[in-house]
DNA sequence: GTCTAAAGTTGATCCGGATCAGTTTTTATC
DNA sequence: GATAAAAACTGATCCGGATCAACTTTAGAC
């Protein structure tokens, strides 16, 4: 057995939240009643740092990141797909205040659910708790793998991982039109907007990607996966 | 109301995990089968990255790392006082294998509980799955504090923030001796042990800390704690 | 108490990538 | 389709901290 992991600077799972499946009829239909959908435009916050957690967030269409940022700077945890969870963290009783914020990528619409209700839920199925349970503990393996990428890799590598999750976990497709700046790659990535052209223009000369504007293509995954390996 | 969050370089909570409150006699008493008390000596290592998880590891005494390790780097995700789970990942059945190693920075004692009987607690007593969800979410935003330092800070501001951890949490004195190497606190703060010693002699120079060898004393709190926000 | 390895220390050098400053291109707005 | 404002790009410079190469001190092992 191969007792190799991948650490990826790349944040988004495989597969979707699918604690909902264990509620009842009637669960889902109180769900329904203490949830509300909510859409946003693309770069509209979603969840404010500082503020007090109201919802737990769940992310029904669209793309959106997470992000902690200080004046100066910002850290992206994490980005996140249809189908899952933008943060349980508030969860807790004890979480005061959102640790983060959540900012939509592209147009994207959100189911908020009571907290509250969301914390019944959990002590009345335990089912469903062991789902919330799974999905807190795969969500901090992520972030532990992003955590060790953007430490410990150096920006090319850094880069490579970006681009081959964008490519096979987000868009599904070696092909796809961007919605990202250069800029956005920037923070996803941990470096500066400056670093990420040369080093993407460095990787189209050669040969391992395809660029026009906001159009990519990945050519050589093998090649981009050694980068991402290498550091 | 301060909206302002601290982010820190440090992972120790300052409560103890206090889920096996919520047990029964009856199930305290399972507990006591399902579990045996391991004694690790310093630098033993306790849990393995790449191995199969067997059990869920609880700090009975003493300090532990765990740590994600390549051949050539190695990356801190926390420490681990007493009274405080070593990692909850392998709770989820999706978790095939350890993503960190733990290891003991001084004699420490482990309590390791089989895992499918914790499951089985998760499932019969909804409290306790709830402290579960509390300690995985509490956890996380622990570790994303540390993940936000250790990729914006510069290094004068992690290595004050981990003076001050040590201090104030994991010693919980402004006297104390230290039983890390400066490579430790290296690997702690992200840089490397020169610049380590560089910057504690810096402090020392001006008055922040005094130092003896392993012996260490905090004297200015507040300007430490300033470096630490600074960056 | 001696030997040896690890830990601690210091100075010199180097490098990855940030920052800055300026130009060009694209996009959005009216 | 003119104008403004982002975004994309390019080159020059700079700097934080790593790395390397010594040397010194401390701590175990016998």
């Amino acid at each position: 057995m191969e007792n190799k992991l991948q650490f990826t600077a790349c944040t988004i799972s495989v597969r979707h939240s699918k604690c909902f499946e264990k509620l009842s009829e009637d669960e889902k239909r109180l769900l329904e009643d203490h949830s509300v959908r909510v859409e946003y435009r693309k770069g509209e916050v979603m969840s404010k740092q500082g503020a007090f957690p109201s919802h737990i967030l769940y992310m029904e269409e669209g793309l959106a990141k997470v992000s902690i940022d200080t004046g100066s700077s910002s850290l992206i945890l994490k980005i996140v797909p249809e189908g899952n969870f933008v943060g349980m963290a508030s969860v807790s009783v004890d979480t005061q205040m959102n640790f983060y914020s959540a900012t939509a990528y592209i147009d994207s619409v959100v189911r908020q659910i009571n907290i509250d209700f969301f914390r019944k839920l959990i002590d009345s199925n335990p089912q469903f708790a062991m789902e919330v349970i799974d999905i807190l503990a795969s969500n901090s393996l992520q972030i532990y793998g992003r955590f060790f990428c953007l430490t410990q890799k150096q920006a090319y590598g850094r880069l490579a991982d970006i681009i081959l999750c964008l490519a096979e976990r987000v868009f599904k497709a070696n092909e796809f039109d961007l919605p990202l700046t250069r800029k956005d790659l920037a923070e996803l990535s941990g470096m500066s907007a400056e670093t990420v052209i040369r080093m993407l223009n460095k990787f189209a000369q050669e040969g391992l990607i395809n660029m026009d504007g906001k159009k990519f293509r990945v050519i050589d995954y093998k090649r981009l996966n050694q980068i991402s390996e290498k550091g």
